[in-house]
Formats: structure tokens, C-alpha cells, sequence
DNA sequence: AATCGCGCCAACCGCAGAAAC
DNA sequence: TGTTTCTGCGGTTGGCGCGAT
């Protein structure tokens, strides 16, 4: 279930992260935000690589991560969309907040594999493949209705919300609501996060109105002179995230 | 008790597309 | 306009856990 703990060519650790990694990559996420996931690594103080980083923070450290025990629901989702969109695992995850694209397809694989088979046993490989063989059209055509960049990344909390908020888009109204209502307990609890003087009023974040990479500030390297965003977070603040009673 | 095989899932890899230069 | 850089996606793999034999 775990990788070997190697280093690549480059220096760059791969395989299983440690809870210390873990401590560093969520505290640095949190307080600054993913500004830019390739620099991300070197200002936390991480040997890793900026996908690995992504990956790690959209998987497993990101807030309100939920794992395992699907409910008959989301399965149900899941089963409904799948068999519309085929291998869109973002899609899907972007109905499901809270699960990742990553753990759905693994969730796909193991069991509702069997179940679609079962529920639909004249649906065969070759079905699925055709559907997903114009997957990277509808994909371009997706992204472009969204119109999201990915480099609005910039915040925790919006990528929490990004998916849901995005699937909401292009559901149905009845979806379109149930997804406002998640987006207005979001936007409570970001106000509450905002009063309680989080990181939303930390350096490097700006105003959730912003669409373009250029308007926002990023540490540069010369500023790492004056205003280094890490890579060595003050112990205290990294203590603070204890892995162990990590509930997000 | 040993070992074999399978299920599961975290993490890696390669590619495509968008943005920046 | 072509090239480079970065991000996100989907496919695949590594290896642990556990039940079956």
C-alpha cells in the first residue's frame, strides 16, 4: 500500500510521505496558499516535487477530505455518472465534495466495477472505451464552459470548493441548488475563518476576485531575502499541526 | 506455520492543454 | 508565432494486509 521511500536523480524523495512532510506541506498550504505547486516544495522546506506536493495536498491533507465508507449515494452517483461520462474522474469528483478524483477511481476499480458490470452486464470494455475515447474533447469542451484557470489554485478552501462549485455549473438545477447551499456554508465558515484572523489575511493571498496568476503576489526569490514564505516555518506553527487529531 | 494470491489504495508516470514568455 | 513552463488528468504500478489453502 506503501512505497519505498527512494530519491530520483534530481534528489527529489518519492514514495510514502512522512507525517512530518505532511505537518510541513499542510502548514505551508494553509498559511500561504498554493501559489505555485513547482516552487511550492523548495519554500516548505520539502524534497519533493511540486506534483507529488499537489497531489499529497488534493488527495489526503487538503480541509474537509473525506475517506472511505461511501454511502449508498455517492455509489449511486458515482454508478449514474460514470456510465454518462465514462473515465471523467474529476467530473465525478467535482459531485462528490470531499472525495478526490484519485480516490473515485480507486473506489471504481475495487467495487463499483463489479457492480456496473453486474447492473449492466451487455456493457462491455470496448462500450467503455468509445466513450472514452472522445474523452479528451469533452474534457477541452468542459473546461472551457467552466472557464477556470488552474493557476486560481490560490487558496486551500477555494480548491476545497473548486470542484463542487465548478460541477455545479454544468449540472441540472436541482444539483445547481443543493451545490449553492454548499457554497454558502462555505462561504460562512470562510467568514468565520476570516474574523478568527486566519490565513485568509496572510501575505501572499489576495482578494478571491482576482483571475489571473499575474494579479496576485507571489514570494519571488528575491523577496526570500527580506520576507522568506519559509522554507523553515516556525516550529511553533508547524507544532501545530499534529497529524495525529488532523481532522480537516 | 508458511506461502500464495488477491484486494486495496497511495503514489508515480506520461501526456495534453493553458498560460507565460 | 513558436517555445517553454506549469498544472491537472487519467492510467498504471508498488507493496502491504489479509484470507485461503
Amino acid at each position: 500500500m506503501v512505497r519505498t521511500p527512494s530519491y530520483d536523480e534530481n534528489g527529489k524523495k518519492k514514495g510514502t510521505w512522512t507525517p512530518e512532510e505532511d505537518r510541513k506541506l499542510a502548514a505551508y498550504v494553509t498559511k500561504y496558499g498554493c501559489w505555485n505547486w513547482r516552487q511550492l516544495p523548495k519554500y516548505a522546506g520539502l524534497a519533493r516535487c511540486g506534483k507529488s506536493c499537489r497531489l499529497r495536498w488534493m488527495n489526503y491533507l487538503r480541509p474537509n477530505i473525506k475517506r472511505g465508507n461511501y454511502t449508498k449515494e455517492e455509489d449511486d452517483i458515482i454508478l449514474k455518472l460514470h456510465a454518462q461520462l465514462g473515465n471523467r474522474w474529476s467530473i465525478i469528483a467535482g459531485h462528490l465534495p470531499g472525495r478526490s478524483d484519485n480516490e473515485i477511481k480507486n473506489h471504481w476499480h475495487t467495487s463499483l466495477k463489479k457492480r456496473a458490470n453486474h447492473y449492466a452486464p451487455n456493457s462491455s470494455d470496448s462500450e467503455s472505451k468509445s466513450i472514452n475515447q472522445d474523452s479528451s474533447t469533452r474534457r477541452k469542451s468542459v473546461e472551457n464552459q467552466n472557464a477556470i484557470s488552474p493557476n486560481n489554485c490560490m487558496r486551500s478552501y477555494e480548491t476545497v470548493l473548486e470542484s463542487s462549485h465548478m460541477s455545479a455549473k454544468q449540472s441540472s438545477s436541482e444539483e445547481l441548488s443543493s451545490y449553492t447551499t454548499d457554497y454558502q456554508v462555505f462561504q460562512e465558515e470562510a467568514i468565520l475563518m476570516e474574523n478568527s484572523g486566519s490565513f485568509w489575511t496572510e501575505p501572499f493571498l489576495v482578494d478571491s476576485s482576482f483571475s489571473s496568476r499575474t494579479d496576485y503576489v507571489v514570494p519571488s526569490i528575491d523577496c526570500e531575502l527580506v520576507c522568506p514564505p519559509s522554507p523553515f516555518i516556525g516550529h511553533e506553527f508547524l507544532s501545530s499541526f499534529d497529524l495525529d487529531d488532523y481532522n480537516w
